[in-house]
Parts: C-alpha cells; sequence; structure tokens
DNA sequence: CTTGACAAATAAACACTGTTTATTATATTT
DNA sequence: AAATATAATAAACAGTGTTTATTTGTCAAG
C-alpha cells in the first residue's frame, strides 16, 4: 500500500512550494508584506489552502527560519578547514558577519523576529537550531581555552560575549543605526571595530 | 492677536493626547497592535483626525521615539555624579542594560525598529537623537582615554564596540534568544558576560 | 459502472488594518 | 448676519490573517 506514502509525499511537496514562494517574498518585501494571498497567487492556490498546510503565517516563519539555520551552518562549515582554533573564532566571527549583511532577512528571521520564537513557545519547544550554532560558537572557545589562548572561565559567559559584541555590530549596521555617524563607512567601521575586538578577547579573554 | 497663538497650543495639545494615547497602547501591545483607529478610540476622536496632525503611523512612532531618547537620556544623568571615567562607563553600561530592560518597548522603538528611522529617512533629516546619546558614550570613553585607562584608539571605533556588545547582549535578552541556555538565569548570565566584558576593556582596550 | 465515503480545495465571509476623499459641523472674519 | 476658512468626520478603498460552509475531486466497495 504506497498510496498513503505518496499522500505523504504530496503533502511536504505542497509544504515545499508554499515555503519556497514565502521565502521569496519575504527576502524580497520583508515579513509584513509577504502575505498569506500573495503567497497562495504564487503557487496559483486559494488563500484557505495554505491553512491545510500550516497553522498559520508565524508557522511558516519558523520553518523558514530553521532552513535559514541550516544555512547559516552551511556558511560555518568553512572554520574546520583551520587548525587553530583562534583563527577559527576570529574566521567564525567574519563568516558570520558576512553571512548577516548578505542575508539581512534571513538574519532577521534568525535573531531577531518573535514570529518564529512565538510559533515555538506555542508548541512549547525548545531552541535547537539555535542551540545548536551556540554550540559550535562554545566548542570554539573551549578549544581556544584548552589551546591557552584564553584564561579558564565559564564556557557559557565566554560565548555569549562573544556573540553578544558581533551580533550587536551586526544588528546596529542592519538596523541603520550605524547613522550616528556622518559618513558612509559603514563597511570600515565594522572591519576596524571587529579588529580591535579580536585584539581584545586575544590579550584578555 | 493670540487667536494663533492659542491655536498653534491647541494643536500641539492634540498631538500630546494622540502621542500619550499612542505610547499606552504600544507599551501594551506592541507596534502592530496598536491600531490608528485604537488611539483614536481613546482620545475620542475620529481615526480621519489623527492624520491631521500626523502624516502617518511611522510619524507618530518617530515622535514617540524621540521622547524614548530623552527618557534615555535622563536615565544617563546618574553617571554625572561619578568622578573617575572608567567607573563612569561602567555605570553607563549598567544604566543602558537596566533601561532596556524595564522598558524594552522603548527599546525597540530607539535601536530596533524600522518605523521611526523610516519617518527619518522620509523627511530626510539626520539621527540628532541617536548621535546625542552616542555621543555621551564617545565623551566618557574619550575621558577614560585621557586619563590612562585606554590606549589612544580611534575615538569612534572603541565607542562602537563598546556599544556593539551591550546592544547585542541587551537584544539578544529582549528578542528571547537566550533560550540557547537551557535554564532560567538570564539575569545572572547577562550580569556576568557584563563583568566579563568590564575585566576585559580594563585591561585590553 | 455506479454509488457512497473521504479528502482536498475553495468561495465567501468576518473582523480587522492604514489611509484618502467628500461631506458636514464649527469657529473666525468680514 | 453672511461669508469664509478651519476642524472633524463618515464612508469608502484596498488591503490583512483567519475561519466556515460549500464544492470539487479521488478512490474503494457494492
Amino acid at each position: 500500500m504506497g498510496i498513503s506514502e505518496r499522500k505523504e509525499r504530496e503533502r511536504e511537496d505542497m509544504q515545499r512550494q508554499i515555503l519556497n514562494a514565502a521565502r521569496t517574498l519575504f527576502l524580497e518585501n520583508g515579513f509584513e508584506k509577504t502575505s498569506i494571498r500573495a503567497i497562495a497567487d504564487v503557487i496559483e492556490y486559494s488563500p484557505a489552502t495554505i491553512y491545510l498546510y500550516f497553522k498559520d503565517k508565524n508557522e511558516i516563519f519558523y520553518e523558514l527560519h530553521e532552513q535559514a539555520f541550516q544555512a547559516l551552518e552551511e556558511e560555518f562549515k568553512g572554520v574546520f578547514l583551520i587548525r587553530d582554533p583562534f583563527a577559527q573564532l576570529v574566521e567564525l566571527g567574519h563568516l558570520y558577519t558576512k553571512w548577516a549583511v548578505e542575508n539581512p532577512g534571513l538574519y532577521d528571521l534568525c535573531f531577531l523576529m518573535e514570529a518564529p520564537m512565538e510559533a515555538l513557545a506555542c508548541r512549547q519547544e525548545s531552541w535547537k537550531k539555535g542551540k545548536g550554532a551556540f554550540d559550535l560558537l562554545r566548542n570554539v572557545i573551549q578549544r581556544c581555552i584548552e589551546a591557552g589562548y584564553f584564561k579558564a572561565h565559564d564556557l557559557d559567559t565566554a560565548a555569549l560575549t562573544v556573540w553578544s559584541y558581533i551580533h550587536g555590530l551586526v544588528t546596529i549596521y542592519l538596523k541603520k543605526r550605524m547613522d550616528v555617524f556622518e559618513d558612509e563607512r559603514d563597511m570600515e567601521r565594522i572591519s576596524e571595530s571587529y579588529a580591535l575586538f579580536v585584539r581584545m578577547i586575544r590579550d584578555g579573554l
């Protein structure tokens, strides 16, 4: 009886279609301007159909948020080619910043928007994807400690501190708060600040 | 001819009423759920009337954002009682974090939401309020350099780095991304991380 | 081959949203 | 008191997320 298997496949196909349409529209126009009706238009189904495959709009964006984390982890794969753990950490920051700047919509989804976290809270699930990415940072810092780069701090505290800095830097830029500087040297300023931070943790973390 | 003066007064009164209603509703229910109709209901006028006093919804929230910055600067006044510039900087971080945690809605308005920046971009004005607050940080760091606490870095870079960290820390918390930790020790973790960061800039900035 | 049952898709409605326009009521000036 | 300028609004427009009742399509059993 392969019929229920086929039905399941068809269901997943439909979900994929919806998510693809949603992602495209979201990356073009943002969350608010991505309407269920517009998604329905793209996949050539009625708006009500979408609610047969997703509970609500938040759940769609929760799914996109999971995919975005997948893409981010993919980006991070590059660090494993590096031997030295401190160089790994530095590169991790670079990749994080680069990915954020090149995918502002996805960054929003992963680290700023409420929609995915609300969908998560409703299903009373824990934030697996976030934990995964954070673990990666944690492990790299752990190896930095073992290699004698950092003093033996509480690992979580060190990881949170590094993440806070890079997340803050990126968010200031993405949310257009770099207008505090008169000029338009945003990218240079990001580089200069990151260089300073790296120097600081090299000597002092 | 005091009549045009009275008209101007009445106009400002009305704007105040609208902003007060908008602020209350916003702090209770957030931006999306604060509708023009709800604001109109509170002040007992028709929705269309609001558009005689503000161009659009963004402009209302731009004005609230300015008021929020006023409140933040008020909070900052405490640091001027402190002599030592490094202690000033540490306290500034404390006050910033405290204000953010106690006023998540206002923090959003000041540093994360697009609405006020869009209103600002439309009028092609520069971000005065943000610059003011940033200047405060810049000055404190300048005095830290002069007092020999920090090496003579580029001032803007140092200020951006400190702001990035504290903004990131606060944003991770406010946007509920501290779920990466299993436990509920959010506040302790914030304190521990801030202590680590302070130690780090004391020795290494 | 037809009928009954189940599943999938939808049209239409509900209760909202920001914003604009044409109209009415109020206040000021002539 | 009449004419004019100002302020306020009702109603409409074009959109939103979501739900419900209805129709369409598929497929197995009689």
